[in-house]
DNA sequence: GCGACAG
DNA sequence: ATCTTGTCGC
């Protein structure tokens, strides 16, 4: 399941998407609303979003097999982005991707083709698309995933868009449901 | 002290 | 993220 959320003023527009796999097949949509209760802050989305997903998530008929989450997973200056958090406090297998990287460096490999994020002399995350800067993403494990599986899986995700269809259509149903319901 | 800073 | 027109690039 691929999981965003859309602002408008002090309400927040969460939405799922549930995909098959490894058909990627859309199965279903699911979206609450919220009230925002925190700021954005650079290195704390998790206070303001990851709460706002985790109930989301814990109201769900059922409970998503792995979870890709816009956000940094152990990518983080503290090894614990939004996407780590949300994996944590619901119990689910959770991936991270990002736009931009938040912290580390950007270290090719030498005997793989891999773009890796490295912090703590540890690869914490790795640059997909990396050849291109307009469609780079930082791919990061959010909980109960490793980084190898983190970047097979969001390969195998990404289609046309720059971020994984996944959460491409996540974004895009969030912005739709958002002028329905909220403006 | 200065700059950078996921969504 | 959101506010917003035209515009540069693939």
């Amino acid at each position: 399941m691929g999981v965003d959320v859309a602002y408008k003023d002090e309400n927040a527009l969460t939405v799922g998407v549930l995909f098959s796999w490894p058909e990627l097949k859309q199965q279903n949509i699911f979206y609450r609303v919220d009230k925002v209760h925190f700021p954005y802050i650079p290195t704390l989305l998790s206070f303001r979003e990851g709460t706002i997903i985790i109930r989301f998530l814990k109201n769900l008929p059922m409970k998503p097999n792995l979870l890709m989450v816009n956000a940094h997973g152990i990518a983080h200056p503290l090894k614990c982005g939004c996407a780590s958090y949300i994996g944590l406090l619901t119990d689910t297998p959770t991936i991270g991707v990002a736009k931009r990287v938040i912290c580390g460096e950007i270290i090719k490999s030498k005997d793989e083709n891999i773009t890796y994020l490295q912090y703590d002399n540890k690869n914490i995350g790795a640059i997909l698309n990396s050849d291109k800067k307009s469609k780079e993403i930082v791919v990061s494990p959010g909980h109960r995933v490793s980084l190898k599986t983190a970047i097979q899986i969001t390969i195998k995700t990404l289609k046309s868009y720059r971020l994984p269809i996944i959460l491409e259509e996540a974004h895009r149903k969030a912005a739709k449901l958002l002028l329905e319901l909220l403006n």
